[in-house]
DNA sequence: TGTACATCAGTGAACGCGCGTTCACTGATGTAC
DNA sequence: TGTACATCAGTGAACGCGCGTTCACTGATGTAC
């Protein structure tokens, strides 16, 4: 029957923020589009009705993660205080969308990928403008280093099964970053 | 047709090497057992003669690739200049298999998981002891910080469409794991 | 060394299942008077 | 403000396709004498 149109706002921004979540939990393909629209509290006959195909589904639910500015704190070593804590790298439908589904998204369609494209260059932005050091080159440098050093320790923090390396690897990481940074102040 | 021992021993190798190529460039779940056999030369019902499964078959991928004990440079820097290389972004499918499937192996068996694991501890044990500042627990920190930003900078880069974006990632994440290795040797 | 037979790696058709997508239908919403 | 009708969001059955997996069969290999 036919809804109200808030009600249809609702429920896609509703199926955006199932499929988000979703998709970094399990990946792009173990998700299905009735698994999607279930979780929004829908059938999968409607979902035509809000996108054109699957695929367009992951373009609009990364540009939909993206557009919202991430409300991050644009100190590299608060973030990273944070980024690199169990409490991240164990709540992978809640957490960062690069770190889950980055290598995957290179593979996707080239609207997927523009999307998450636009959010790694925002993020090096933010990180470079809020930047200690005086010097612009260096801070960006510093921004870019620490990003990838922070994508990277928690997917590999993610594949390790034994907790003590886990957690190591996001704790030196973090350390590294910090003395890094400290470095470049001098 | 029965084919001799040796061609047998042939054919598992080229099978785990065609399925290393493929699921690098494709992700596990987007190769199909018929192509995976059709790229070792053979045809998809022999499969289960030499795997369980599919699951089985990523499995041991992963095992062999990481057997092989990775021929790799102890030394991060010179290690961080090939794996920083444009070349080595563009080349997925013969690249590392941590930046190309790090994440999505997290969501893999177990026995896939504990297989490229034992590839992070092996890497950062290589990097740990190739390190040239003299304190142990300096040289780890550095090792698992420098590989993160390696795995991290490969994943970020692969994902820009913009190539100066791209190469910059690249080149600043290797001057950046440079100059922090050359600030803890002083 | 040769011969006869058992073994078994590889083939390709077939199975069942789940996926993305379509569609006829339903009934509440929105609109025109 | 109320009423009558057109619109269209949501439903669930159905479609076609491709996947992982199985299996009867083939014929070269390996072995026993």
């Amino acid at each position: 029957m036919r809804v109200s149109r808030e009600q249809v706002a609702i429920n896609r921004q509703q199926i955006l923020e199932a499929a988000s979540r979703l998709f970094r939990e399990r990946g792009y393909e173990a998700v299905t589009v009735a698994d999607v629209m279930s979780a929004a509290g829908l059938t999968h006959g409607g979902f035509y009705g809000y996108f054109k195909s699957k695929d367009d589904l992951v373009a609009q639910t990364l540009a939909h993660v993206f557009e919202q500015g991430e409300g991050g704190d644009a100190d590299l070593a608060r973030y990273a205080a944070r980024y690199l804590s169990p409490a991240h790298r164990d709540n992978v439908a809640g957490g960062c969308p690069m770190a889950a589904l980055g290598a995957e998204t290179a593979r996707q369609t080239p609207e997927a990928r523009a999307a998450m494209a636009a959010g790694v260059e925002r993020q090096i932005e933010r990180f470079s403008a809020g930047m200690k050091t005086g010097n612009a080159a260096a801070a960006r440098q510093a921004a870019i280093g620490g990003w990838a050093a922070m994508v990277g320790a928690v997917v590999l923090a993610r594949l390790c099964d034994d907790p003590a390396l886990s957690n190591e690897i996001l704790e030196a990481t973090r350390a590294w970053i910090g003395e890094r940074e400290a470095a470049a102040r001098d």
